[in-house]
DNA sequence: ACAAAAGTGTTTTAACTACACCCATGG
DNA sequence: CCATGGGTGTAGTTAAAACACTTTTGT
């Protein structure tokens, strides 16, 4: 056990703190051709739930911030660095881990795969569909699962689909990451005309080429590219936008 | 220092925990005395920042959940249990605290304070209104920004204002919650239709007596009264309503 | 009777839905 | 020329805002 004489509101007495990430990629279903939700699990390789997969996390370092850590998470596993992270929950029920006492604060990110990061893929690396996952270590399901909801939650208001995508991009891309991640058929039209209303989106003059029909035009994002959402940033000035719907 | 020999995956390493938590409360203001957002600090008794308010708040005690500890400070500082109770966020930033590096999960709770709850001012737990605060302890400005712009987009989809009023109340008390919270005139017309069209509220046939003029209908509300708010809840099914709005 | 809040009705505006229709390109 | 997705127009529906209006009480 650990003793720990002299020590001022006695916080190390506090259980043990780890950060892990959900980290969201669109790629091609096997299927069909047309998007949908991946993320990648590692493999267990000690108690408990030795050879079950889980998500990338770890210890937070002494010099870390939160969302470093959740970045090298992201960058151990995937070797790729994230076009969106932010804060999902911290989970710190009492029987999370067998054993002992664990408090995970958990992100979630997304990135836009490309294929020397698909080839990292390994015996303890493995991309997932999100929709059918087995069963994982801890309570990573339910992790997963939230992260599917905000996920989803956030693409319903916010500006967050252009970071599945490169730097231009038809509107019937964005459409498409949509329908991926909500899981339902948009109308082409409406959808088009809500984005155009939206102002952070702007037509280039160019145009895709090497489609099967009309080539259709280009668009380029130019809000800003938040890499990483913080309070500080949800609460000030600039961005004038207004949150999430949908706590109970 | 430390040693810890021999402890897999080492997060004994890691940094200080704490729980901390934003209580919210409805007060008549001294001056006008319509409905004004208010909560309680504690004075540090040591260092560092002594002497400055702080948010309650503490460590994480072995056996109890996150959320436990949250209605523990609470009820350690106002002696009042929770209406409501939601996570606000995890901070962990490397200069939160001098000398030490601490990761602090903050909650944020709605309570209806009673007599007795506000008698339990002292010299070192005090209420404040929520608007114009001094500079407090370490970065709990930030965070009740944070929580304060959460409310604020809480309530404007959601269905939290209940928790600041008893079990029957008339619409108007609703609207002057509304208003407090906003920090904005509503339109009374309306705002009844929009209340009356949402479902989990229901007029008793109960008049509140005693004002100066034509009594109003008492209503109560009928769903459910959720004291804690978890990510389960959030995406499981009984609970259909559409979350928050406006991340960037 | 009058003041003031409780409560109802009506008009306008904005936003989204559904769907008909035209356009441009590869085959 | 035709199939197909790109792109535009338009009518119907719904929700909210603005505000005039009626009702009911205490004084």
């Amino acid at each position: 056990m650990l003793i720990n004489a002299n020590v001022s509101e006695r916080q190390q007495a506090s259980p043990g703190l780890a950060i892990s990430t959900v980290i969201f990629a669109l790629r091609p279903s096997t299927g069909s051709g047309r998007p949908t939700l991946w993320l990648p699990l590692v493999r267990r390789v000690r108690q408990p739930h030795l050879n079950m997969w889980a998500l990338p996390g770890g210890p937070l370092g002494h010099d870390e911030s939160l969302s470093d850590a959740a970045a090298r998470n992201l960058a151990e596993t995937t070797a790729l660095s994230p076009r969106y992270l932010e804060q999902l929950y911290a989970f710190g029920g009492l029987d999370r881990s067998p054993g002992q006492r664990l408090v995970s604060i958990v992100y979630w990110a997304l990135v836009q795969p490309d294929v020397a990061a698909l080839a990292q893929e390994s015996e303890n690396v493995k991309w997932f569909r999100a929709d059918d996952l087995d069963e994982l270590a801890f309570d990573h399901n339910e992790i997963v699962n939230y992260a599917l909801w905000r996920l989803r939650n956030k693409m319903e208001y916010g500006s967050i689909a252009y970071n599945f995508l490169g730097s231009t991009f038809t509107l019937a891309q964005v459409r498409e990451v949509y329908e991926a991640v909500l899981n339902r058929p948009l109308d082409p039209a409406n959808f088009r005309r809500q984005l155009r209303a939206a102002v952070d989106i702007q037509p280039t003059d160019m145009f895709l080429q090497g489609g099967r029909h009309r080539p259709p035009r280009l668009y380029r994002y130019t809000g800003d590219d938040p890499a990483e959402v913080t309070p500080d940033r949800i609460c000030n000035p600039s961005t004038i936008e207004s949150e999430h719907r949908s706590n109970p």
